[in-house]
DNA sequence: GCCAGGTTACTACGAGCGTAGTAATCCTAC
DNA sequence: GTAGGATTACTACGCTCGTAGTAACCTGGC
């Protein structure tokens, strides 16, 4: 399993304050933590940067010393992973339901709730085109947001 | 924490066995499983559920034997916690961008889409009035639940 | 030259997890 | 009434997690 390994909620908030950083030493990292109130010893921070370079997570640079890590991948691909295997997992990939659970529980503010009716009016319209629910293979690949949205990935509906 | 418990993966495919079931023995959340593909020893599904009770996840009636078990929660209460602790943990609290995602990612049929614009026009009327935060009632336009529930069997006596 | 401080490597350790075996007990069918 | 299967209680064990200590190692300043 090449970059599959599952990451634990420290290994995430470490992998969280590096993509803040960037690209950083050890101090640099345990300095952003701090900063975001979850401060752990040095070797901690150590520590769970070494487990996340063997899950293949960050990338280390040893030819610099101190050695600097930097993220292996985009935060938008790291988090739609792990939303993949939650909604798996806890919510039996029924996705529909968690975002109606989200709604009814208002965890979406006003604006959240716009941007999505926004987003969903253009998948319908795309799909519209599309004609047929089969064979459409053209994914709502416009409107961007607020990530590059590289969408084309392998379609799964339910 | 009265029923602060977290669960671990394991557990949880526990717990919806035994939302399936209702109310049963080890063998009952034990042949769900299985018929889950989440087969286990018979030891081993007791003795998540006996984690699950020390969790007070579920409740135990040992004035039969076999005793029986029940879930303390209803599932939809659990899993909204779950999905609150993902939501904060993984996204930040941002639940918009994770509904963003959901979508981007095509994993809402459109019958999704169309439940959760019906649904959002809901929330905005009633947000709108009077303002109950209470939901209505309707759990949820699409039943995770694909089997038939009533398990009643594994009782070849009494 | 050499010492201090930052950096890395190795090790630790208690808690929880996932999985399950064994021992004792109890009920039921012969 | 007794053997056998079901049921429960207790125990185990290797693994990962979270957190961190210690020891060795460089490197720059004096």
């Amino acid at each position: 399993m090449p970059p599959s390994n599952e990451l634990t909620s420290a290994e995430l908030r470490v992998l969280k304050a590096l993509w803040v950083v960037g690209s950083g030493s050890v101090a640099d990292v345990r300095a952003e933590l701090e900063r975001r109130g979850h401060g752990s010893a040095y070797t901690t921070v150590m520590t769970l940067l070494g487990r996340l370079a063997t899950k293949q997570a960050v990338l280390v640079d040893r030819t610099r010393e101190p050695f600097l890590y930097r993220a292996a991948q985009r935060r938008e691909s790291v988090l739609r992973d792990r939303l993949r295997e939650f909604v798996r997992d806890v919510f039996d990939g029924q996705a529909g339901s968690l975002v109606l659970n989200l709604v009814e529980d208002e965890s979406l503010s006003r604006d959240d709730l716009r941007a999505i009716e926004r987003r969903i009016a253009a998948y319908e319209i795309s799909a519209h085109e599309a004609g047929s629910p089969e064979a459409a293979g053209m994914p709502a690949a416009n409107a961007p947001v607020e990530s590059p949205a590289r969408a084309s990935r392998a379609r799964r509906k339910a």
